[in-house]
DNA sequence: CATGAATGAGCATTCATTCAT
DNA sequence: TATGAATGAATGCTCATTCAT
């Protein structure tokens, strides 16, 4: 504290809005670096780089590193079903608000690609703990989903001999499966709206209550 | 912990039939305390404990641990795609061969719930390396369920607006989503099986170019 | 345990001053267990133990235990030249600047016996890499007594038909010899001291261009 | 001893002189890898291999690894003793007893340089036990030397004002360090000859008694 | 609040040695 | 004798977490 020659330069940013600001920065450098090296192979001292914060500092704002990924999650994925329910709502029918969600959740990987890496890499390896805090909020979002195809049902558009939830459950993770494999493969934009058009085609035809639903 | 069975013969040291066997134990082993506790948690001594060997001698067979969690990989989804072809090939309709697929996917879970949880699970935490070499095998998997449904689309019985790829892609996915959240929620075989049919039906709807597929 | 000789210091907030007393610290204790165990025998926590430090802050100074022992070669080594050059400097014959170096040589098995130990000892088992790094030091050294002997022949104090190399080779190695033997035997002072005479007269009997040089 | 399978082919040699003939290839083996890796990285396995034996054969001859350098010393060293005692007795004056000396520690390098190399480098690095045991032997093959110098002292061509033991250390150590830098740097026969006759003079000149040995 | 040097528990891997065959 | 699969103790190194400044 009373060394002078320390404090000058300062260059951990401008002190204002700090705590709040802070926090943030340090879950978008998190998920920046969970996104490239997995949770496990990424230090605590990797966030704290990239976040151009010291180690010490992200246990002033985290409990631990499991933490950090919870919080993710929990910013994260609690925007985002804000997000979907908003959306939601802006759309007339069954049909629409399905498409729209399928357009959400694969279009979050060109904006929010890292996001979404550490949501669909992450959601498994996780300690006992993580899988906990997790879990709850990952269904949640499933009941988003599965709301609506509830609703759908309720409304007539939707058949009813199928469960709501594993309806959703089938759509996320039909939706996981292409966005791992093209992740894993290609990683060209287009090809990914093309495959948000096939699979809602796809999706829908099988979810459909009415006949001949299929384009020709 | 198959203590009763193990403690009997314990350390007299029956050298003879070793090799194969000690490496099918050890890999058995693997995928019991992987599902357990996850690749990362799991310590190579656990593994040796499992299976009943000490722990030098599983780099007796193994490189190191990636290693075992690569010849999971290897082993078991190879093995996989032999039943899956063999069975497809005992399908007279593409409907049919799907179902098979579906009912061998999820089916899976039941008997071999713990190789299902490592390679559901691991497939995408993994190293680097690891990547490298459960990717191309897991193409293979998704190319048998793709050259099913090109073959469908061939002889007039799937819609041909659909990449056979990303039809395959999101039933794996879908599947996949399935299995992790049963394996997250109930766990009950009944839920499983009936969560085969109604998936089943829900994709075949989706897929078949006729109309009217929907079961009223 | 070091509390008393370093909270004091603890002054300057720039971390790199601080860090010099640490790096030294480790690198004496590691002189220390290496002459008495030698390099292999001598776990980090060996050294970490010696110098009142954790396992791991060795690691914050040198990137594993080879580096350890390089940095001994390199600090002292280093330090040693400057000493004998500096000595060289002062005298004026060749014949003096000889005897000054085998003096300084062989004295310092009295001073820093460990040391001598150390850098006699371990240039030689060492792994390549330890041999690339130790390598150039040390002909660096015997570089220096070369050049006092090439010297000697510009003048003519020495005899022109021996190279200044070998003849420095076979310098540092008697005097190498003596120290082995010296240190496996007596380890008496005194007959080091003797040794030092003895040995300066016969090799500058050995070395010297004018005749009669073998005092009576 | 039931397989028969595995008798037939015996590739381990031809089985008559067995017992000594494998205890040789093992030590030859052993001087091989030695000088190749160094005591400490050298495995024992790494022995084997190039004894074409098994691993746990080694431990039929030798009490552990230690022991096996342990015999090198002694079974070389004794060996080459020998054959230093026969060549003095053979030669008529206490300088050309010492030049053959010379020859032959260099020569030794050209003929068996790993021998050499095992010799020079690992007498040091070594075990307390090791330690035990080389410095007899090695004291033993100083006090040849040694005793040549104190027999040139009595007949009165070498000076008397140096002690043989202090002589012959130096000597040796000078040769060594001829040896390591050799090997160190060049490694070219020619210059170990031109460095032999180069130092048998400059040491020579060192020792003798008379005035003006020193050639012009 | 922020820092980052220090800590030390934890773990993968190696390899000398044993021993059933 | 010879083998080599199996053993398991031993250890270098990492990195999450703490805490004095």
């Amino acid at each position: 504290m009373a060394e002078s020659a320390k404090k000058a330069p300062r260059r951990t940013k401008s002190r204002a809005p700090a705590s709040r600001d802070k926090r943030e920065r340090i879950l978008a450098a998190a998920v920046k670096v969970f996104a490239k090296h997995g949770f496990y192979a990424t230090r605590v001292s990797d966030i704290a780089r990239e976040a151009g914060v010291a180690d010490g500092t992200i246990y002033l704002y985290f409990k631990n590193k499991d933490d950090v990924l919870i919080s993710i999650f929990d910013d994260r994925i609690r925007r985002l079903i804000e997000v979907l329910q908003r959306e939601i709502a802006s759309c007339d029918t069954t049909e629409e608000r399905l498409r729209r969600i399928i357009e959400i959740q694969l279009g979050l990987l060109e904006e929010e690609r890292d996001l979404a890496e550490v949501v669909t890499v992450n959601l498994r390896q996780s300690s006992r703990m993580l899988k906990q805090y997790a879990t709850p909020l990952f269904m949640e979002y499933l009941g988003v989903i599965a709301s609506v195809i509830a609703d759908g049902q309720r409304e007539g558009s939707v058949r009813s001999d199928v469960s709501p939830r594993l309806a959703a459950r089938s759509m996320w993770g039909g939706l996981d499966g292409i966005a791992v494999t093209w992740a894993l493969a290609d990683g060209d934009p287009a090809n990914l709206r093309t495959a948000a058009k096939q699979f809602a085609s796809l999706y829908w035809a099988g979810l459909a209550s009415a006949p001949a639903q299929n384009p020709r």
